[in-house]
DNA sequence: TGTCCTATGTATAAAGC
DNA sequence: TGCTTTATACATAGGAC
């Protein structure tokens, strides 16, 4: 999409790199929410930029509840009524001399011996993560504990990012206690309302902020921000 | 982009929306391969179908790794070096009646109390995160375990979907122990050996397999999968 | 659902400010 | 450096199979 056609290879040159990357990001965000506003489902995007910075977008929960929920459904579906993992190893080493897989099973044999270490420990957690509900409730494990936390966390991001501008906590940006949190204007992309309901940041860490905080927050309107999700 | 201009809302009838959302699911993915292509950079993406399906897609390492990596930058960097969370609370509660804050702050409030609850246990937790090496001689607590045990999992299932193919592991995807996994195909976006490092793959719980896993694998030749990363 | 088709709306590569 | 403009490549809505 531009005057010329582009080649899918690694850009050298690390200054178009960057600028690339800028320009694409926001359009694969733009995408994303649009996606997710038609679709009303959830979607959850990480991306390194070529500096190191991280931009996160999702839809409705935070990353790190969609990765949940994802991992929930894969961890319950496929792990904990797996009664016989033993068979997969077998599969995996019986056939390592399957030309070029042999790097790969070398390596699966490591992590399996790891594994099956691990076995008895992860059954624990499994059983943690099953019956994860982010409900204050249930929190009785550090690993519940971090996994809400990091749902507090989200939040509290957000709320920092729509009350910035407002209140200007500047005690905790100067300080970049608090990285600054920039919502990427999607107004043009489509439905105000429905973009509300979604969020975007991009944290640079011990970098000066560039952009400014925009964004009145709005989960009061669908109440999506409860433990109940 | 299409005959007609598409309006921003969320699309009441279940067909369309589920044909939308294939289309377009595709397309971001796409798009984000590129970018990670171009700009030599991590994109993690998860999206869940309006009927549940969760499709996820990873340049180079796994989502979970993805996350964690984000993860220990942004609780590295803002958590654990915060040595008072405080006055967030503070400058949070403290402008209760800022209009349309309010709901938000009721939540945060909420929340903030089981946050310094959970205080005690998370700078455990924290603590963990901050030293995360996917190492196995690191491995000492249930998180950890867990957190290394998802990248195991990813490698299997790589493995699983790159093998399924050559090696027909029939019982395991009959018996939907290790539900089908399927590499889409992208060889048409772009430079083909780029994309090998990358994968993007979705999986349907509980229904049957409609697509044929395809990929050869290839992390063999960056190495790109090994514990060090 | 997957695929092909075409007309059209969008994203964006390059160039200009 | 970034923002805007322009021309063009690309994604995709609608429709049929």
């Amino acid at each position: 999409m531009g005057r010329n056609k582009i080649v899918m290879k690694k850009i050298e040159d690390p200054i178009s790199r960057q600028q690339l990357y800028s320009k694409r990001k926001d359009g694969i965000v733009k995408k994303s929410n649009e996606l997710a506003v038609l679709c009303d489902t959830d979607v959850a995007l990480l991306m390194f930029s070529p500096a190191g910075q991280v931009t996160s977008y999702s839809s409705k929960e935070s990353v790190e509840d969609i990765m949940v929920r994802a991992m929930n459904k894969s961890v319950n579906q496929r792990l904990i009524p797996n009664p016989n993992e033993q068979p997969l190893m077998q599969s995996l080493t019986q056939s390592k001399s399957e030309g070029k897989m042999v790097g790969k099973i070398a390596i699966a044999e490591a992590h399996g011996k790891k594994l099956n270490e691990l076995k008895e420990t992860l059954s624990e957690a499994q059983q943690k993560i099953r019956y994860y509900k982010p409900q204050v409730e249930n929190i009785s494990s550090v690993q519940e504990a971090d996994a809400y936390a990091q749902f507090l966390r989200s939040n509290m991001e957000q709320i920092q990012q729509s009350k910035a501008k407002l209140l200007a906590v500047q005690g905790f940006l100067q300080r970049n206690e608090y990285p600054m949190v920039n919502t990427e204007d999607m107004a043009a992309a489509g439905n105000e309302s429905s973009y509300l309901n979604a969020y975007c940041m991009t944290w640079t860490l011990n970098l000066p902020v560039e952009e400014e905080p925009v964004g009145d927050g709005s989960f009061e309107e669908t109440g999506r921000i409860t433990v109940e999700k």
